[in-house]
DNA sequence: TGAACGAAAACGGTATACCGTTTCTCGCCC
DNA sequence: GGGCGAGAAACGGTATACCGTTTTCGTTCA
């Protein structure tokens, strides 16, 4: 009754780890991650340790010099904005799309936004957010836009790791703003207003945009 | 007076060797592309081939099964239509920002179209054509769109690769067609007319996708 | 004091070897 | 004749070792 017999590939495990320390802070961005230090702190050979760089490289965490050592990804003020540019292109696309789907069931995203509603810190707001605009993407039944949003959302929580500690945000008013405008999206894609969705997930996306301090000022 | 004293790097010798194996058709979509055998038949070990493997499925022209094997893609109707999809998202935000640029320097489009004109082949038509929408991207400044390009191309011309062999083209219609669009992209561009440019640009790339045959036919 | 130089340590690219699993093939049994 | 199962071959995941290059750091010289 077995549903796999095979041990669990270390790579994936040496992936995980890797990611979870670049998201948390734990390696900020422009450490050296060289493969013999991370396989002898992980416990593993170099080979996992190169297959979960390329696979991080994948997912926007990490960047390769050109010498190939490879560093966890700087984002500059540049980056942040093509970030949202690219959600600017394709969300609005996604969403048309994924209507028959959530037509047919759309409990997840009720579910996320009833789970906005009782967050207790912007961080876990931001988490829902983007779950909330991945449902939709994944939604869609395009494979190449939930795994491009993927990415995106990769370098976004790159970025965000270095927000939270520094700035005060309003968690009440942010999290009453997220659950109006995801309430409206969800009912434009389902009573299938295209303007309307267009116009709405636009304003919804950017005005996250500017929430966020994009520092320009320390040299 | 030497840039570079490091010999290259073998990996990138065997990704140019299967990606041109692929493209080319030699390798049809569905094939086993096995470590040790592609190893062995380019006279390396498996480590290189493990590395231009990764690439390859970054740049979607392979895919890898859950048992970790590696296939050359296939494509399916779907996933054709899907790349439509991502062009008609992505290209109209690239071209208006590529604006600036190609006021500056536009010679190279200039010489894609007129080497258009010149082109004696549809399949040198579809290069130049594939060239010319790379060049624009490529003047966007943005980088995480002129990557995305470069993978939708690859995955186009995995496509096109099974078309030019079954299919009559009238290369002259075509190449007429192929530099009025340019021209009229490239003006509009230049010009600053984003509007115009969006229409032009759309339609430009629908017709590119109604003229290859999506066949569904063969069972 | 600062910059250029050189040696040692660290790192990446590659080759080879081992092991468990998957896949294929061929012969057996129904 | 057709599915079915056992054995063999092939394959992927991983560990280790070697080599040339890059990086780093301490020393020396201007």
């Amino acid at each position: 009754m077995r549903i796999k017999d095979t041990a669990a590939p270390k790579f994936d495990a040496t992936t995980t780890s890797l990611r979870g320390d670049i998201l948390s802070g734990a390696m900020p961005p422009g450490t050296l991650l060289a493969e013999s230090s991370v396989a002898r702190r992980l416990g593993v050979s170099r080979v996992p340790v190169r297959e979960a760089l390329c696979l991080l490289e994948r997912e926007g965490l990490v960047e390769f010099s050109t010498t190939g050592r490879a560093f966890v990804k700087e984002l500059s003020p540049a980056d942040f904005e093509e970030l949202f540019l690219l959600r600017l292109a394709l969300e609005p696309v996604g969403a048309k799309l994924a209507h028959a789907e959530l037509q047919r069931d759309s409990t997840a995203l009720i579910e996320n936004i009833a789970a906005t509603r009782r967050a207790q810190s912007v961080a876990e707001v931001t988490r829902l957010d983007l779950d909330f605009h991945e449902l939709i993407l994944a939604a869609s039944g395009q494979q190449r836009l939930a795994k491009l949003w993927k990415s995106l959302r990769s370098e976004l929580e790159l970025w965000l790791g270095r927000l939270h500690e520094r700035h005060q945000f309003r968690t009440q008013a942010t999290r009453r703003e997220t659950v109006r405008s995801h309430s409206g999206i969800l009912r434009c894609i389902r009573e299938r207003t295209p303007a309307a969705l267009e116009k709405l997930l636009r304003q919804h996306i950017l005005s996250w945009r500017d929430w966020l301090p994009n520092e320009e000022s320390q040299p």
